[in-house]
DNA sequence: GATTAAACTATACTTTTGTATAGTGCTTAA
DNA sequence: TTAAGCACTATACAAAAGTATAGTTTAATC
């Protein structure tokens, strides 16, 4: 009995895992997601700013992909009450520990090369 | 004009780092990469196994994944002279590195969880 | 008064990604 | 000899993701 209890433990524990992999795989996934997130590491933006700031990215794109990342409590929207308004976007919090997920694949990333460069 | 190569040595680093986000990026993203690298966690397997382990994926997936995951070095294919043949497929020490990136995630993932409901 | 800038939105389209379903060639077990 | 298992492949299709281009609204600038 106690063993079946155990085994449900770690089930319920090791789709507990498989939900944060896929939820942190939705914030970063698609072709722009790391292009904004990654200039908004350097601090807040306005639109225009990122537009320029990220080559080829188009506005319907940018917009979509804020308002993405907002909804996922990865970006944050100000609205300042001047005239005209200035709307600056940055990152939350949770927005910023993503650069731990970043470094791990960079990390990767370059000992990965290292090995199949080697191979060949 | 040292000044100025610093500010080279800079551009060309974080131009590498951002191949190597890449990378690691085309490694994983798709609906079906990270099921598969995550049975082969836990040892080799054959291609009916996974078929059968992964609810929900094709045959046709399967494979189109499993050739790209080994073109990308990840996954090793080894077929044994028996008969019938009988093929394996298991993690590249670099598939098994993975781990760390994908543990990354998932503390990112439970914390974020933490956050976003904390808010509401 | 015309032009420019910010912050987007709208429409139509193409490309990429994934699904559904059936079929092939080989081998062994009933 | 018929059926069933393995390791896939083939074809057609649907859905999701991304692109191209133009347009809107409000305000400031020349």
């Amino acid at each position: 009995m106690e063993i079946h209890q155990n085994l449900e433990d770690i089930k319920l524990c090791s789709s507990q895992f498989v939900l944060a992999v896929n939820d942190t795989m939705n914030v970063i996934s698609g072709k722009w997601k790391l292009p904004i997130i990654g200039t908004l590491m350097f601090g807040k933006k306005r639109f225009k700013d990122m537009e320029r700031e990220i080559p080829k990215i188009n506005p319907r794109m940018l917009s979509k992909e804020l308002k993405d990342l907002e909804a996922n409590g990865i970006v944050s929207r100000t609205v300042h009450n001047t005239t005209p308004v200035k709307i600056e976007y940055e990152l939350t919090k949770s927005g910023k520990t993503l650069n731990k997920v970043l470094d791990s694949m960079v990390e990767w990333g370059l000992h990965h090369r290292q090995i199949v460069l080697a191979d060949d």
